[in-house]
DNA sequence: GTTCAACCCTGAAGTCACTACAGGGTCAAG
DNA sequence: CTTGACCCTGTAGTGACTTCAGGGTTGAAC
């Protein structure tokens, strides 16, 4: 396939799959006459999974290392494992910061059908 | 204080601070004869609620209205409610990412309990 | 059988939010 | 009065793309 039918397999645009390719995290595929790229299916698995990654937080450096992890398969997941973790450490404190602004965002709206803003209460929320 | 200390105090690089003030995200503060910034408490919060909103993944624009909502509250709702109700929808769409990524991780590491490669469903559970 | 949009190519530049110099000035302690 | 930690400006580099300029290819319609 070409590179547009694989930009919409893995909802990921054209530039992209070609600046993956440049990164190398993207292996070279082999060229039509005209010189347009030529896909295979082991190209569509290959880049969700660093779509995945990506999306999960993890560095195009990370993917390269989780790629030759994946490729040596007698190592211990340990290593993909620490990384998630730490991820989820992230995450989670995110979370609690947003909730809270949230929170605090309702409220204000709240507060403004009364015609006034009495009190901010955004500063408050993000900075203690 | 000078900079460094309002570095230390917010976790943030001097460098970082002086790139804020160019954006604009935080006023310049008044100066020593030397040159000097000479910040004061009023800079400690300003700071720390950029860093949070940027830990929040919002951008450098986005913090800067966030900014004018919280400057403004003394005046009327109207002008203020509808950047409000944006930056919740903002919040929430966020809050949705997270939650979801939250649980992948922890779907993630459940798949791996310190064993090898093979068994580990990790790198599988991103590959399909 | 040409014309046309839709697709593809490369290489370079732009973006965002920093981060890291280079090359210099200031200040308090010893 | 020197030393080292701190500060200044301005510029360049980073990561992960995104956009742009300037072209070539394909295939279907007229």
């Amino acid at each position: 396939m070409r590179i547009g039918e694989l930009a919409k397999l893995t909802q990921t645009l054209v530039e992209t799959i070609r600046f993956y390719e440049q990164a190398k995290v993207l292996a070279s595929p082999p060229r039509t006459a005209a010189g347009y790229r030529n896909y295979g299916p082991g190209h569509v698995q290959r880049l969700t999974f660093v779509r995945r990654c990506r999306e999960l937080g993890f560095s195009l450096d990370e993917v390269r290392s989780l790629l030759t992890i994946a490729d040596r398969s007698e190592e211990s997941c340990e290593t993909v494992s620490h990384i998630a973790d730490a991820h989820l450490e992230d995450v989670r404190k995110k979370l609690r910061r947003l909730r809270r602004l949230e929170r605090t965002l309702v409220e204000l709206q709240q507060s403004c059908k009364g015609g006034q803003i009495r009190q901010c209460r955004i500063l408050d929320s993000l900075m203690n």
